[in-house]
DNA sequence: AAGTATAATTGTACCGGTACAATTAAACAA
DNA sequence: TTGTTTAATTGTACCGGTACAATTATACTT
């Protein structure tokens, strides 16, 4: 691992173990670089991922502090999509409907930028937290960067085996949200009532060469369904 | 402006006027370092901008390329947040249905972080987007940080006036998303009806500083909100 | 042709430095 | 006490460098 990203994941840890929670305040940079024995510009890597991670904040002339939401009930929108993150202490389960090769429709084929001839890979489930009904996933795998799935392996993390078994690695994503209502079999699946209101999220995961590898569909349960976004901006 | 964000900008120009699409190669980093004539990690930190904006992706060993989402009809979610962005040619519009100071209730203090007793600006907007109506907006701002607010400033862009004319700059906030069914009044203001699916946003904006300055909850109407997200990551 | 080793290309990690602007604390004056 | 100037603190911008790993192109086999 990476030396600045070794060393915000002990600061991530020490904010933790410490309980320092909204504006409390951190080591010094130069502290740090004595603590952890290394350059200036390496201190800030680190902590610039961590304010991407919307863990701390920085101000110039002051110091380094802590950023917190921290709402109860509410789930980075990061976590459910693959950028495991933290899920907190929350358990994550899941019923596998489907694992197949098949050919992909026009559409899937597009969003995953091959050809309807090429073969992908179906995974269909209903995702659970706590035990309670998440979502209903529908995802195509382009099967010539993922070459083999089973139920066990679709049960956990894709993504966790798709990086450390093949060896790839997720480069960034493209997420469409739009809010409707659901279908009758969705809400089945769901435990909910036809024309129940729901958030559908398709999501385009590229690899780091910028090569689509996953394309999904997600439905979720409105009442179990709550999200945190953190964002850092305006950029300029 | 600082010379990484001016050479973001430029690239960014470069990239639209030159019409590059989804995979185009751009000049390597030493040919750029040369072009604009400023150090390697000047032109680095452009590029990460634009990488975490969604607009390029780099690949070591091979170059910078532009990356795309460009589907048609869906907003950056950040655009319509403050964040102003681009909101490509789409004409946003508001209808302001108030703009006053009163004293907030314990719910919108905490959000705020502040007492009961200190003055909030209430500010509930109609907003459109291309005439069609997208949101219902209700926040509260910070009076001793937003001193002054009337109708004009707010049927334009609070978030402008704000940062050009109070000197203050807005540096990240937390948005929690939810889905539900409107009720009879906000159904009204978005010309929908009562018990139809919408997705609420509740947001709040922080200075630079980490003091929070606004807190707002929008209701979408769910027809006319398509979002997109670009996200980079895992983070590690 | 088709695979395989080799070399050139190219971005990233990391170092260590200077200058500076924003914040905060200290000293001072009214 | 209260405001004002001054100094110390602290993170950010920017420079210019070395080393390296991933990719791609080239040359070389078979």
């Amino acid at each position: 691992m990476l030396k600045y990203q070794q060393i915000a994941n002990e600061i991530e840890q020490y904010i933790r173990e410490q309980n320092l929670k909204q504006g409390d305040k951190l080591p010094v940079l130069e502290q740090m670089m004595n603590q952890y024995a290394v350059s200036k510009s390496t201190i800030t890597k680190a902590l610039e991922l961590l304010e991407r991670k919307g863990i701390i904040f920085q101000l110039r002339g002051s110091g380094i502090f802590v950023r917190r939401h921290n709402r109860p009930g509410y789930m980075s929108l990061f976590s459910t999509q693959g950028f495991k993150s933290n899920l907190g202490n929350r358990i994550l389960t899941s019923d596998v409907l489907d694992v197949s090769v098949m050919k992909p429709d026009v559409l899937v084929a597009e969003n995953l930028g091959i050809d309807v001839t090429d073969d992908v890979y179906r995974v269909e489930r209903v995702r659970y937290v706590d035990g309670e009904v998440l979502c209903h996933e529908e995802s195509y795998y382009v099967k010539a960067i993922v070459p083999y799935l089973n139920r066990e392996i679709v049960a956990d993390s894709i993504f966790d085996y798709v990086q450390s078994a093949l060896g790839v690695t997720i480069g960034f994503s493209d997420m469409y949200l739009q809010v409707g209502r659901l279908t009758e079999s969705e809400a089945e699946y769901l435990g909910l009532h036809e024309d129940d209101p729901t958030l559908r999220i398709e999501t385009i995961f590229h690899l780091t060469n910028g090569k689509p590898f996953d394309y999904s569909r997600i439905t979720y349960h409105y009442a179990h369904s709550q999200f945190v976004i953190q964002a850092n901006g305006p950029y300029m």
